[in-house]
DNA sequence: TCATAGATTATTTTT
DNA sequence: TAATCTATGA
């Protein structure tokens, strides 16, 4: 094979692994590794010395993010037409096998995708419907239950109950959920993908189509595929050795949603001649922070092994700040931006702070919002999963579909168009009496005269407008429909009457509907190939819709700091990184302390947060935090014990701080307020404090005011307690009693 | 049918 | 604390 410029600027590693001949393989990819890179190159590489063409290379990744990412940058490297390769989410990849043969399927042609909110309103219907206790079996965990049965390819008739009452009841609700699916053409996220295997077990003509095919398939981040998936890929290979698989078991952070790091190892003992290749050299981070995340995950057993390296400098040393609250905690942060983009050079979105769960970006955004310091949170709500969106688009599906049950529920009486409760549950219970779609009862009801007065004026009238739109629609742009829709179905109306900045804001959601439409018709799409126009774009655009939660939130306005949870910040990179909340009990949080397995995975966790950070980190923690409406005292978490001591400096901030307030200024002797009483809210007013005040706190017990410092609520006093030491209190929270 | 008060509960999240 | 769910009453 000839020197080939593809293998241009690559380290032996990694050009061992674009350049492997095209059996199996499983490349052990480290944090900052160049594991895309690899994985573009590679398929260049198979392209160009294998002559394999775009139609016979099967990419699979995880997000849709990821695969968008792959496409653009094989794109940028190879410049040839890859309108025919398959790049997609397993889910993508899935529907699109189950659009393609949807008869061999068994599945209505216009199936739909319901997510996991739809199936959770399902469940919760149904355990009504059969008057299961939802005391023993609550919704979200049958949903769960049905959820990790598809997950490990388990159908109903498949799972073991060994007598046990509770999982009969279990999988009889499985059952019952699948039926209510099949009835309504619907599809949920794991059925995508067991669908899509049984159809390609059980079809072997289709199978072997498929086998010839792709010569070769690529998988990304396999550390995060669950036991279905696993099987998937085993499927489409068969015997053919034809496999390139990256991922790294130390980065196995979706453990808790099924994924299986096992996968990993089992892929070298299943897949026949598994070539093992690790990328070991990281060209993100200093030495220091490379070290430190070494150390750290080498606590971790049964690891398939791996020690990252760079060759960049020490770099800074990794800094720990104890807060002695939470909003000290996040007062120190925002501090060390400002400084580190006045005087370092920084600019605000190299900075990202991750934390372990949603709740803690409150205090931080307050303190941010407070010293005027832009940021941006990642995650949270999605666009298409957005209340006024999913509500738009279940109408979109209900013409669609008549039989989307799911769609129906939603949207029913949103607005308010005199459909009760009880007109409801009538044409639920004929439903379920003769096996009918709700839609089916409908127009029964409708026929037979079973509804009496108003009530069947109401159904007449949103049967009739579901079929009105769905006629006048007919021959319209896809972005002019979804407006009809939203105007018709007087949605707009209903959202406008909201109160509150919420309207508003759903009203901008509706409209940007409306732009996602016409961005959609115009070719911007996840899969290039199925270009279709007017109403036929409908049932492509909410197929997406499922399946892109579209957070393309990111990019625009000043520049941000950048909030995320740890797990979203998995696969990107920070030049300055902090990670609050290093606590016992929150990181790793308390969930996970009673299985081993669970704290390895806290601890792979770590590993990745800290692995985010390039120049700079910051690991931050309170020793008083505000949970759940009262403080708790937290230790440091034990990750910072595994970190090597020479590695670290802990940044006090509090002397230096105090030294210089002027302690008259906020002596609160001149403030209005009079003694504080106990119990007393410490916004109502400020204690009547002074240097030597003798004062008593619920749990360090009495103690004297030795300092004091800052103004109005946020102002903090140093006590000097007996038995506890000295400790910063902030005037604003602490709940303290004045004695003298 | 809607509104509001009390109860409950509080990881992580793609698809 | 705060968000969300449930039950109850107008």
């Amino acid at each position: 094979m000839s020197e080939s410029p593809l293998l241009d600027h690559l380290n032996t590693h990694q050009r061992e692994a674009v350049s492997a001949p095209p059996g199996n393989m499983l490349v052990l990819a480290g944090a900052g590794s160049g594991k895309t890179r690899v994985l573009v190159h590679r398929i260049a590489w198979l392209m160009d010395q294998h002559q394999m063409s775009p139609y016979a290379i099967l990419s699979v990744t995880f997000t849709n993010k990821a695969s968008r990412e792959m496409r653009t940058r094989l794109e940028a490297l190879n410049g040839a037409s890859l309108r025919h390769m398959w790049v997609g989410t397993f889910h993508s990849i899935s529907h699109r096998l189950l659009r393609t043969h949807w008869q061999e399927a068994r599945l209505p042609e216009h199936f739909q995708i319901i997510d996991s909110d739809d199936q959770l309103r399902m469940v919760k219907r149904l355990l009504k419907q059969h008057n299961v206790d939802d005391e023993r079996w609550p919704p979200k965990q049958v949903q769960y239950f049905i959820s990790g049965c598809k997950e490990e390819g388990l159908r109903a008739h498949q799972v073991q109950t060994h007598g046990d009452a509770y999982m009969g009841k279990m999988v009889e609700m499985y059952e019952l959920y699948q039926l209510a699916c099949e009835r309504g053409g619907l599809v949920d996220f794991g059925e995508l993908l067991l669908r899509s295997l049984e159809l390609l077990r059980d079809t072997p003509p289709l199978l072997n189509h498929y086998r010839e095919r792709f010569a070769h398939i690529l998988v990304d981040e396999f550390q995060d595929t669950n036991t279905l998936q696993y099987a998937w890929l085993k499927l489409l290979a068969g015997n053919r050795e034809c496999m390139t698989v990256v991922g790294d078991d130390d980065q196995s952070i979706y453990g808790w949603r099924g994924a299986r790091v096992e996968n990993i190892q089992r892929f070298t003992d299943e897949f026949a001649n598994t070539r093992v290749v690790r990328l070991e050299q990281n060209y993100r981070s200093s030495s220091a922070i490379l070290e430190a995340a070494n150390a750290l995950i080498s606590n971790n057993g049964g690891r398939m092994g791996k020690n990252l390296w760079t060759d960049s400098g020490r770099g800074e040393r990794i800094r720990i700040y104890a807060g002695f609250n939470d909003i000290d905690e996040s007062r120190f942060i925002a501090d060390t931006i400002r400084e580190l983009v006045n005087e370092h050079g920084y600019s605000r979105d190299d900075v990202a702070i991750l934390y372990r769960s949603n709740a803690q970006s409150r205090v931080l955004e307050e303190t941010l919002i407070r010293q005027g310091m832009p940021y941006r949170i990642y995650g949270g709500q999605r666009f298409y999963e957005r209340l006024e969106i999913k509500n738009a688009l279940a109408y979109l599906r209900l013409m669609n579909n008549r039989e989307d049950d799911a769609a129906l529920e939603r949207v029913i009486n949103v607005p308010a168009r005199g459909i009760g409760m009880r007109t409801v549950e009538q044409l639920r219970e004929r439903a379920r009496y003769g096996n009918l779609t709700m839609w089916q009862a409908m127009s029964d009801a409708a026929a037979d005269g079973a509804l009496k007065g108003r009530a069947a004026t109401a159904v007449r009238a949103f049967s009739d407008l579901i079929d009105g739109l769905d006629n006048d629609t007919a021959g319209m742009a896809l972005h002019e429909l979804v407006e009809h829709v939203i105007h018709v179905s007087a949605l707009r109306e209903h959202h406008a009457a909201e109160k509150g900045e919420k309207g508003q804001a759903r009203l901008e959601n509706l409209a940007e509907l409306v732009n996602a439409c016409r961005a959609f018709s115009q070719g911007e799409r996840m899969d290039p190939n199925a270009v279709s126009e007017g109403a036929e774009a409908l049932e492509p655009f909410l197929a997406e819709a499922a399946l892109d939660a579209g957070d393309h939130e990111a990019a625009e306005g000043e520049e941000c700091v950048q909030m995320m949870t740890l797990h979203s910040a998995k696969g990107l990179e920070f030049p300055v990184v902090f990670v609050a909340g290093v606590e016992e009990g929150l990181f790793p949080h308390k969930m996970s302390l009673e299985e081993p397995g669970r704290l390895e995975e806290e601890r792979r966790l770590c590993y990745v947060g800290v692995t985010r950070a390039m120049q700079r980190l910051y690991l931050t923690y309170a020793e008083l935090r505000r949970m759940h409406g009262k403080e708790t005292f937290q230790r440091p978490s034990r990750f910072l014990r595994e970190l090597p001591e020479e590695l670290l400096e802990e940044v006090r901030l509090r002397g230096q701080i105090s030294r210089p307030v002027s302690t008259q200024r906020t002596t609160p002797n001149r403030r209005p307020s009079g003694p504080r009483q106990e119990g007393v809210d410490a916004s109502d007013g400020m204690p009547a404090l002074s240097l030597g005040s003798m004062v008593r706190h619920p749990l360090f017990g009495e103690g004297v005011v030795i300092n004091a410092e800052g103004q109005g609520e946020r102002a903090r006093v140093q006590i000097s307690f007996e038995g506890e030491g000295d400790k910063w209190l902030v005037l604003g929270f602490a709940k303290l009693e004045v004695l003298s």
